[in-house]
DNA sequence: TGCCCCATTGTTAGCGTTCACAGAGGTCAC
DNA sequence: GTGACCTCTGTGAACGCTAACAATGGGGCA
């Protein structure tokens, strides 16, 4: 960190001219030891640094942008940052980016309209960034970015696989299946499924992979219920959930609830929430498991069985799909990388 | 949104000269278009903002920037944006900061080092942004950030008030003060404390009022248990407390374990399951209260007893402390905004 | 009619870099 | 000795924008 100068008055910040003056070069020099061209005498390139120290001198990144026409800069449209994925995909992509040498900035949506999106991606495109990541796995968003021809590439996080753009994503059908043939594996006769708001892509998968398994095995296919990721919408799930136990098979010829496959975590401890104050006993009369993993899933009440993501890996993937794309200035066709998930088995489905 | 230009070959983008050909002005009237200048007759706009219209015309910002010598862009230093009070921060921050026009940077921190902070702040410098918000409750990260003698102003979120620096942060005292306080109230004789990790400040604040509080009201103060904020951490200083119900007053005299105030929600869910595992009841046989109110507290088991801080608020506040001394280039006195915080009661507490 | 003023538009000069090229001076081989 | 070539350095021209000023033309008022 370079000192600013201490001198009195407002004075401007000193230039690679200022620089030059003081190490009696041109400013063509000082531009040259600052982006370690070769061939500059070691004397002279010592002079420079120390003028350069001397002054407290910081290279012009608008100037530099203008004349390279590189920013340097990243745009990271995300949902909800304050959600434990979101955040952690954030957190990896941006140390990634700054490996590379870019800057993020990020934008965060209110709504998850084609609207909220185009503004997000304009605000971000105001300020010349060289590219984007979209963290919106909302099929609506997604469909508006197709729309959307932009002048920079985009990649996806969890956008799916039905556009031609680039994307990362974890295997959501996969985790789906493990957990799903987890819990049949320990001899329920069928698995519930609390999923996530329908329009998010997600979701969706997570439903086709609960689904899937299920009817590979022959078994019965429970009515999904649907949340939104909170809490209290997996409380409300589980109590709907707790009811049906109770009245048995007697009601709507539905299947037994003795195992439920919540599709993310904080759902899963709203239904368990549900189940405890229903007198359900967990996993002794219905085992639960999660999706994501999130820090607190170890210390549930039981500890939740539930499926890994390695959103670091996502978010690292991203940034190097991107970057590549930046280099290579040709068009080439979208590539996409899928990440595997990983079952975490934890007491809330074992006894 | 504006359509890219759909011709061929890799053509660069417009600038304002192509839009004042098309236009048939010249290329400052297009900027006083775009700065909504009045003094430009209706149909002359009408006519640039249609040549704009069809060039897909976007104001260089780089170009801007270098003139104007505003980046419009803010930075922001934070620690681990996959905790919930830093990433709800950052969320309220950056819809301000839109808001207000700006657009946010962020560098997260692998390591609280000065270090790892300079590092940061040279990578937002680099990029020339007016001003930052650090995020790093750390006490090491704020003394090295009072070294620093940056350019532009610096606000810090948590950052104690020790330091000439302008400062928001939620009043951890009181927090504290309400947490342990209903403890006491609910007949409990003293109350244990499961504090964060001693060099960030909002621990050694939360310890400082539940001690205060401890000692006005004359009770005994037993020796604090140190986490790291971690469910884990949490979980082990449960172990350790319940060993200590377990052997009861017997144990170097130390006073009953019957209620702990933890320094937060994460580190309470540890300290849950560890009395559970303990065959401890909660609230039955030992309260528990927490703080940060994360969305998932409410669905804890049992509903966990906290104190709410508005992280939006917090992110809002910091961005009027910074773009309020942007815009008044004088340099006045550091200004602090204190939030305060709430106590959620639920049945950790109370049976 | 003549003058001033205002609304509107254009012209010119930077902002602080990098790029392309030119020039100076030295080394080397013939 | 001289031309080719290499190393090092400097000069001038962009990059795309805004700010300052100049210029034009019309209306109002004496």
């Amino acid at each position: 960190m370079s000192q600013t100068a201490e001198s009195t008055g407002p004075r401007r910040a000193p230039t690679m001219a200022d620089v030059a003056k003081v190490a009696g070069v041109s400013h063509q020099t000082v531009s040259r030891v600052l982006s370690d061209h070769p061939n500059v005498r070691d004397t002279t390139r010592a002079e420079v640094q120390r003028a350069i120290e001397q002054l407290g001198y910081r290279r012009n990144s608008s100037a530099r942008a203008l004349v390279t026409r590189r920013t340097l800069t990243l745009g990271v449209v995300a949902c909800n940052p304050t959600l434990f994925g979101p955040a952690s995909t954030l957190f990896g992509l941006e140390e990634a980016a700054r490996g590379e040498g870019y800057m993020v900035s990020a934008v965060t949506l209110r709504a998850y309209t084609a609207k909220a999106l185009e503004d997000a991606i304009d605000h971000l495109s105001d300020w010349g960034v060289e590219g984007i990541v979209v963290i919106v796995p909302h099929r609506a968003a997604v469909d508006a970015l197709a729309e959307l021809r932009l002048p920079f590439p985009v990649v996806t996080v969890e956008g799916g696989h039905s556009l031609p753009i680039s994307g990362v994503s974890v295997d959501q059908d996969l985790g789906a299946r493990l957990a799903t043939g987890h819990l049949l594996a320990a001899g329920h006769s069928t698995v519930w499924h609390v999923s996530g708001p329908s329009d998010w892509l997600e979701a969706e998968a997570r439903v086709q992979g609960w689904r899937a398994t299920l009817e590979e095995a022959g078994a019965e296919v429970p009515p999904p219920l649907v949340g939104d990721w909170t809490p209290l919408s997996g409380y409300r799930a589980g109590q709907e959930l707790a009811g049906r136990v109770a009245s048995g098979r007697a009601r709507r010829n539905s299947p037994d609830v003795s195992a439920v496959f919540v599709a993310n975590d904080q759902m899963a401890l709203g239904v368990m929430r549900a189940f405890r104050e229903a007198g359900l006993s967990v996993p002794g009369q219905v085992a639960i498991a999660g999706f994501d993993d999130i820090p607190e899933a170890e210390f549930f009440a039981p500890p939740l069985t539930t499926v890994r993501q390695d959103f670091a890996a996502v978010g690292k993937a991203s940034i190097s799909l991107l970057t590549s794309r930046l280099d290579s200035a040709a068009r080439t066709e979208p590539e996409r990388v899928v990440i595997e998930p990983r079952l975490i088995v934890r007491s809330s489905t074992v006894s």
